[in-house]
DNA sequence: GCGAGCGCGTTATACGTAAAACTATGACCG
DNA sequence: CGGTCATAGTTTTACGTATAACGCGCTCGC
């Protein structure tokens, strides 16, 4: 004697147990009276001409009410691709990075993209795989700088590689900050203010924007009549422009230099309490330069003559480069432009 | 007539088309010699007493040479958990968060958890979906400030919750700072040094650390016989503290307070420029303390006497909590104890 | 000598989604 | 009236993994 009951509906209820737990793609469809093949279409938003609009907006009700989100692990394993671009930072500290980051994510959103991010870690040697890291399937990755064998490994992967700030060949496209201008707008400055002799405090970091800032300081010296009399090179930090800086002004023969040229900021407020231990005035006697506007450089005493870099627009046109590899289109580099912020670190050469 | 040809194994290849995609666990079964299962049982590590010696190291092996790793994506979509954590911190800038992501990081890859970073925006109210933004499924969250949205939408979903310095009580582990202590330290130092009326720069900033810090220090003082005799607020930023401290300043009477209790480095870095430009001598005519002993704190001239915060251990207890919620065992409230460095901003009350 | 147990695997299945392939109902047209 | 076509869906499948359920050939105890 079979009832034949149909007052359920007929659908077939495959969630019962667990209450609370996240609704699927199938709960709405059993809210909406539809298979869950049409919830798919009609959230992916390509159902025009293959479902009805009245039922197209049952469904999307449905998952309102419900608070629908899909399960991106299963999109995930379905598509094979994510729409998520993984940004390699330095570290983590560091303000310059903090605007990349929310350049890229700005860019990112308005195009249905994640980001996720990777800070590589002070000792790059013993990093952590950047993919397990990501914990997500990527589209991507847009690196500043990374220690090569990583590199080799993203490269393997077959990623589209978006390289910021690098001289590195072999990526998809390249965003690069003008540095080379930047020194020269410090140079032009400095020979304005009729230094000749400069010293420079190099940062100990093996990576492009360094090479590239002394190589730019060098040549835009020695074009305008002046050149680098000393070079000192010091750790990243307060600290070792303090010592480097030590170094330099301690010393003083026929070409001692009127101005010291740093490659950060940091390096330079080092070298601003250097000079004030040695009772050497900034900038009457010494006028110092520092480079990529910290926080730091308008707290310390003289404010820093330093070089602002365009960070959020780096990290907008990282992520506008990697979408266009992403999408078959053809990136071309960019070069942002920098600009010089004159402040009190720096002053005429004082008269000998 | 059936060839009955077997020389292929005759394990049935699926994957054939691209010769370049990633392994999965079925090319290692086929490379083995097994079944999908076994190298499932193998690499997950549950294989004794299933899976003989040789077989699970044919296993291996295989995978090893192939260069296999598992699908994320898969796994999760099984296993419905991720080991990972979310790790809520309230801007990428900032050196102390930094370091609480890196012992959190430390503690979690040794229990091999993963944790994907979540900077809050500047205006936390247009905050997009935490979750979405993680890009990955999550096992919990530790989160430092948060808007209480945002907040409520992590309870929803019913996460285990881990806050970091904050008094929220509707969550599942708590590691605070000690920074009633520090400001108590603070004080000592202050009192000790002569000074009894104090003014109190507090960064204009809604969240428990800043509230506990203007809290403590006005307890500590009045049981030492000092007194709060002016607060001012100011934006989280050098030249907010710059205004702030030059308001302060620019008024005397029988009350003037004598040292400057700043909330935060960057604030006290202000008063220092405000206090050079008035004329006022740190720490000869003025003491100044500063918080969190940031770089800035060491570049200014005087170096800031201020409080170290114990970031890294912070993140550490953290994770370390979270994995105790995950795993079902009661995390006990942390607090952790701080260190005042003294410096030269603080010096004796001059004589009047 | 035969069922029980064990060692060593295999087969089958479910997770939630996207999309290809298919079905059913009418409308229109020659 | 038979065929073509559009509309509005449904059914089915695959993604890669972890694991429950199921052999299968031996050995062992009685």
């Amino acid at each position: 004697m079979p009832a034949q009951h149909t007052e359920d509906g007929g659908t077939p209820r495959r969630h019962q147990a667990a209450r609370s737990a996240r609704p699927t793609g199938h709960d709405v469809a059993d809210a909406a009276g539809v298979s869950q093949a049409t919830v798919s279409l009609v959230l992916g938003g390509k159902w025009e001409g293959r479902v009805s609009p009245r039922t197209a907006e049952a469904v999307r009700a449905a998952a309102r009410t419900l608070g629908y989100r899909p399960n991106l692990a299963a999109r995930t394993l379905r598509l094979g691709r994510t729409r998520t671009a993984l940004l390699v930072v330095p570290a983590l500290t560091g303000e310059f990075f903090a605007a990349v980051h929310q350049g890229a994510v700005e860019v990112a959103t308005s195009h249905d993209f994640g980001i996720v991010l990777y800070p590589s870690p002070e000792g790059i040697e013993k990093a952590p795989d950047p993919f397990a890291s990501a914990r997500t399937a990527l589209d991507g990755v847009i690196a500043s700088s990374m220690a090569p064998e990583a590199l080799a490994t993203l490269r393997g992967e077959g990623l589209p590689l978006v390289m910021l700030d690098s001289d590195e060949g072999d990526c998809d496209a390249t965003v690069n900050v003008d540095i080379a201008n930047g020194m020269r707008q410090v140079t032009a400055h400095l020979l304005a203010l009729g230094h000749r002799n400069v010293a420079h405090l190099a940062a100990d970091v093996d990576s492009w924007t360094f090479t590239a800032r002394a190589d730019a300081l060098a040549g835009a010296l020695r074009t305008g009549g002046g050149a680098v009399v000393r070079t000192e090179r010091a750790p990243l930090s307060v600290a070792g422009g303090l010592d480097a800086a030590t170094r330099v002004l301690a010393q003083s023969d026929a070409d001692t230099p009127t101005a010291l040229v740093c490659d950060d900021d940091l390096l330079a407020a080092g070298a601003l309490k250097a000079a004030r231990r040695l009772g050497v005035r900034v900038p009457e006697e010494m006028s110092v330069t520092g480079f990529d506007d910290l926080t730091l450089a308008t707290a310390v005493e003289p404010e820093l003559t330093t070089v602002a870099l365009p960070a959020q627009q780096v990290g907008a046109a990282g992520m506008e480069a990697l979408l266009a590899v992403v999408e078959g289109r053809a990136p071309r580099p960019v070069r942002l432009p920098v600009r010089l912020l004159e402040r009190g670190s720096t002053g005429p050469r004082p008269t000998l």
